[in-house]
DNA sequence: CACCGACTTGGACGATTGACCAGAACCCGC
DNA sequence: GCGGGTTCTGGTCAATCGTCCAAGTCGGTG
């Protein structure tokens, strides 16, 4: 029914390549990886069968091109932006609250990562993916931590990386676990608690030579 | 080439079913779901086609069997035995390096129990064994995290089935994030954090009326 | 207007899939 | 040795899959 019925005729092959992408996504939301056949994506996108393969040399092209886009994207609307003046505890609340809005929001897109991640790492071609997606997203939960730090006056008492990778593990954990049986007030609870136990891997900054006492930051409990 | 070739021409239809779903099991160890069809099944078993559909009415009869038959072993396979008079962080340690031996030491079994859960989530026939499944390895740990207690003479600071989530959730993380890139040493140093983390979470039981001092238990850095 | 390269299209092919079935083979109690 | 019920078997079917292709359409340049 979301057959896209843009009348567009003619189009180059590079914007056309983009929406089939975005159809695949949608179908694979929908329906599961395993439904998202060439037929069924030509399809969601209004595009004859004859489409698909002018714009890709066969389906795994699409698959990897759709996979580096998704996690892309992904890793970008998982992050918020920081109050500033915040505690570490309250930006860590902070981040897998906006974190969690978006899962809840929209499981689907998260199972279709999940089906993706697995699919890759089964097909030879594709198992370069998610060790490139998996370090991808610790990059930017590192960036994140630093932020943090820098906004609370405060620095991390494990190295950043370890800590970085810790985090990923419990929102991906957090994730499967209510992927499985929904039960949203456990899974909040969760990262509540963890939330607790990585502010207590901080510590107020060392103050640096020709520097003042650090501000205090607005704490919270 | 595992074709069992066991000349067993006659069987009950009974333990052909089990026969089977073993089958099934290392054909998708080996190549994943996607290429667990009847034939494959069949061929791994050493049995003729026809043999599928006499002891199964549908494919997906045997893929529920295989989920609960498999799910019931990974939650018995993954814990060990508990060292007498250990204190909470040596428990867990020693808890999270067995289940960690597991892992590394089968991948494809963890993928296989990976695969199945999302494929379960998608098709509503089978929907409800993800959360059954989830449930009982929050359980599995529940009784755990208490034998932890009761070995060391220490409380948790938090609710039980939280707390055992928590772990449920950090066992899950840790095993995505290394099969995504086999990073086995970012692996265990987040485990060994995660244990520290989580052993902060007990304190030495209160005593109880009636009771004197709690016997001390040996003590792990 | 003619031409050429880029784009469009639906049909067709060979392979694979889950499921079904008719009948052969077998075991056991009588 | 004679039924009768269970077990065994390979062929067959319709559906679906990824891929390919030949012929058609269109827009812009010389």
């Amino acid at each position: 029914m979301t057959d896209e019925a843009t009348g567009e005729r003619r189009m180059p092959a590079e914007e056309r390549r983009r929406e089939l992408v975005a159809a695949a996504f949608r179908v694979m939301a929908r329906e599961g990886i395993a439904a998202a056949s060439t037929r069924a994506i030509v399809a969601e996108a209004g595009m004859p069968l004859g489409a698909f393969h002018y714009c890709f040399r066969s389906k795994q092209e699409l698959l990897r091109e759709l996979m580096t886009s998704s996690a892309r994207e992904a890793a970008r609307a998982a992050v918020t932006a920081l109050r500033p003046g915040l505690d570490v505890l309250g930006s860590l609340r902070d981040g897998f609250l906006a974190y969690w809005q978006v899962i809840e929001a929209e499981p689907a897109k998260q199972m279709v990562l999940h089906e993706l991640t697995q699919y890759a790492l089964r097909q030879p071609e594709l198992a370069d993916l998610p060790r490139w997606e998996y370090e991808s997203y610790v990059d930017e939960t590192v960036r994140y931590l630093r932020a943090v730090g820098d906004n609370a006056g405060a620095e991390w008492t494990l190295p950043e990386r370890v800590l970085a990778r810790m985090v990923v593990t419990v929102t991906d954990g957090v994730t499967l676990g209510w992927l499985a049986d929904r039960d949203s007030d456990a899974a909040l609870a969760a990262l509540e608690a963890f939330a607790r136990q990585f502010a207590s891997l901080s510590r107020p900054r060392a103050p640096r030579r020709g520097e003042g006492r650090a501000r205090g930051s607005r704490q919270a409990r």
